[in-house]
DNA sequence: TTGAAAGCGCTAACAA
DNA sequence: TTGTTAGCGCTTTCAA
C-alpha cells in the first residue's frame, strides 16, 4: 500500500502539500494539485482511515448492538441503519448481545476501545449507568432508557389500533401474547405500553383480555409451540390475538393444529409487520412499526449527538395498522 | 479518555513500561506491575485500539459483504460470522451491497481505505480480478471465485437428495425454481449445482422437470406472486417443487389460493433451511445448509489467510435433507 | 503557495 | 529491570 510520502516523492512535492490536495484545503497551485492528482492515480494511491482517524479522533464508526441480527425485526433495522450509516460515511460494526448482560458489557468495551464515535443500542439488558458513564454519543430503541435518546414506535397507539379492530371484528376474549423481557432491566413490549393501549380501549366495555408472556429466552431457532398450546388449551375462549410477527406465524400453525379457523375463530394481529406476515398463509394483519423511518431518525439523531448537537430524550414514531387475511 | 502517558505519570513509570505491562512483554518486576495496574484502574484506562493499529498495521477488522441482511440465509450467516469472528478477537463490518456492482465496488474501496484485514463476500457481483488485485485475504460464498477461497454447501448432493426425495414420493412432474443470478457475473443456486444434481438423479427416468428462473431483482420486501401464480398456471401438471425457503413459503400460499393440496397435490422441498420453514404451515421440508458449520469455516479460513497460511481455493460443506410436513 | 516539524496514542529497538 | 527515542500514516500549525 502506498502512503502519503510516496505520492509525495513521486509528484515532487512535500507530504504537506499532498495532505493539502487530498483534504482539499490551504492554497494550492492548480499545476501542484494536478500534478498530486496525477501521482495518486498513478500509484493507485488511498489514504489510509486508521492514521486520519487517530489524528482527527473521530473514526466514523458506529457500534450497533442488538439480540440478534436472525429476528426480522432487527435484521431490517439493521438493514436500514447501515444503509443510513453509509450515506453519511460511517460504517457499522455489528453486536449480537443475545440480551445476555456479559456479552453486552464487553461489547460495549470493545467499541469504546476502538473509537466508535457513537453506539446505537437495542433491547439493551444493562443499567443506564453503564451507558451514562460511557460519555459517548448513545441512541437507544426497543427500550427506554432514563437521560439516554430514545428512539420508539408508538406502542400505545399500536395497542390501540389493534383492540379496536378486534373489537369491530367482534372478538370478545382477545389475549395479548408477548414474550417477557429478557435480563432484569428489560421491559417487554407488552409492558412497554402495548398493553395499556390495548386497555384504554377496552375500559369502557366488558370484555377482560388474557395477558400473556412467554419465556424471554432468545434463541437463533425460537420455537414456543408447546407454550402457546398450553395457552390455547387452558383458554379455549380466546377469539382475537395480538402478538409479535415471529409468534404470529406460530399460532397460525397451532390454529391449524387446533382446526381453529382463522378468521373465523381466531382474529390474529401481528406487531412489527417485518418481512413474516405477508409471507404467511393467510397473510397476516400487523401493526406496522416503520422500520426504514425509524432508522433514519436513529442515524440522524447519534449523528447530531456525535456533532455535539442536543437532541430530544424519547422521539416515538408513529405506526398503522395494516390489515390482510387474518382479522 | 485517559491515554498510556497518564497511566505512565499516575504510576509514576515510562510509558515504555505501562506498554509492556499492557502487552505482557520483556521484563517487569511485580511491584511495578501491580503499580501500573493499579494505576489503570484508578483512570480507568483503555488502551485506543486504533493507535495499536496503525502501528501494528492489523485492524483486527473484517469486512463483511452480502446482498442483503434482511435475507433470512444471509442473516443467520451474519449472526454466526460474527460471533465466531468475536470468538477470534476480530469486529466485523457489514455492508449490503444489494448486489449491486457500483455499491460493492464502493464498499471494497472503503473497507480497504479502513484498513480491514479481510473481507468475506457472499453473491459478489464484481469480476474475480477486482478481488485478486486487492491483494487481501478474502473469502468467498454463494459464488464460485476463480482463485479465491470459496465456500459453499453442497449443492450437487443437495440437487440430488431432494430430486430423490420427490421420486419417493411419487412425483412425475416436478419443478425447479430459482431466482436468477443478479449481475453479470452472478450464477443462479440453479446453475451452481443444484440444477445438476437433480438432473442427475433424474437421467435414468423418463421424468423431464420444469427450469424456471425468477427475476433476480431483490427488494426487500420481495414478493413474487404473480410470476409464480403464472407458472403455477401454465404448468398444472407440476406436482413437486425444489426451490428456494422464502420463496417456497410464497408457494405455500400460491397454492392455497389455487386448491392445491400440499403435499397431497403437489410436494414441495426448500433450499436453506432458515427460520422460515419451521414457521409455515405446513412446516416445510427443506435441504438444510449448516450455516453455522459454514460460518465457523469461513472465519477460520480468512484468519488463516490473514496469518499469512494457505488455504484451499474450495470447501464443500456437506447437505442434509430435512423431512417436515411439505412432502 | 509551499514545506518543516510536531503530534494523534501506541509499540519496539536500543541503550542504560 | 527500566527509559529514551524513533516511528506507524496522517493533519496542521507556523514559518518561509
Amino acid at each position: 500500500m502506498p502512503k502519503i510520502n510516496d505520492v509525495a516523492e513521486n509528484a515532487g512535492v512535500s507530504i504537506t502539500t499532498v495532505s493539502r490536495v487530498l483534504n482539499n484545503r490551504g492554497y494550492i497551485s492548480e499545476s501542484t494539485r494536478n500534478k498530486v492528482f496525477l501521482a495518486m492515480k498513478e500509484l493507485n494511491y488511498q489514504p489510509n482511515e486508521m492514521a486520519r482517524s487517530l489524528y482527527r479522533k473521530k473514526s466514523n464508526m458506529i457500534g450497533l448492538i442488538i439480540p440478534t441480527v436472525t429476528n426480522p425485526f432487527f435484521s431490517e433495522l439493521t438493514y436500514h441503519l447501515e444503509y443510513f450509516a453509509n450515506l453519511k460515511g460511517y460504517k457499522l460494526v455489528l453486536c449480537n448481545s443475545m440480551k445476555n448482560i456479559q456479552k453486552e458489557h464487553d461489547y460495549i468495551d470493545m467499541l469504546k476501545k476502538n473509537q466508535v464515535d457513537g453506539i446505537l443500542v437495542g433491547s439493551s439488558v444493562l443499567d443506564v449507568e453503564h451507558y451514562l458513564n460511557l460519555n459517548l454519543p448513545i441512541v437507544s430503541f426497543e427500550r427506554t432508557l432514563a437521560n439516554i435518546p430514545t428512539v420508539t414506535s408508538d406502542y400505545i397507539t399500536g395497542g390501540k389500533l389493534a383492540a379496536q379492530l378486534l373489537l369491530d371484528k367482534g372478538c370478545l376474549k382477545p389475549a395479548l401474547i408477548f414474550q417477557a423481557g429478557g435480563g432484569p432491566h428489560h421491559q417487554s413490549l407488552l409492558t412497554a405500553g402495548i398493553g395499556q393501549g390495548f386497555e384504554d380501549v377496552l375500559k369502557g366495555t366488558a370484555i377482560r383480555p388474557v395477558y400473556m408472556e412467554l419465556d424471554p429466552d432468545i434463541n437463533i431457532n425460537q420455537c414456543h409451540g408447546n407454550e402457546l398450546l398450553r395457552i390455547f388449551n387452558e383458554h379455549p375462549e380466546i377469539d382475537g390475538v395480538l402478538t409479535e410477527d415471529l409468534l404470529a406465524a406460530e399460532i397460525i400453525r397451532i390454529c391449524n393444529r387446533l382446526d381453529k379457523k382463522i378468521p373465523e375463530d381466531i382474529k390474529l394481529i401481528g406487531y412489527d409487520d417485518v418481512m413474516i406476515p405477508s409471507l404467511l398463509s393467510p397473510r397476516l394483519s400487523s401493526v406496522r412499526q416503520p422500520i426504514k423511518e425509524m432508522s433514519e431518525y436513529i442515524i440522524e439523531s447519534i449523528i447530531k449527538q456525535i456533532k455535539g448537537e442536543v437532541v430530544p430524550m424519547l422521539h416515538t414514531i408513529p405506526v398503522t395498522l395494516i390489515e390482510r387475511e387474518t382479522t
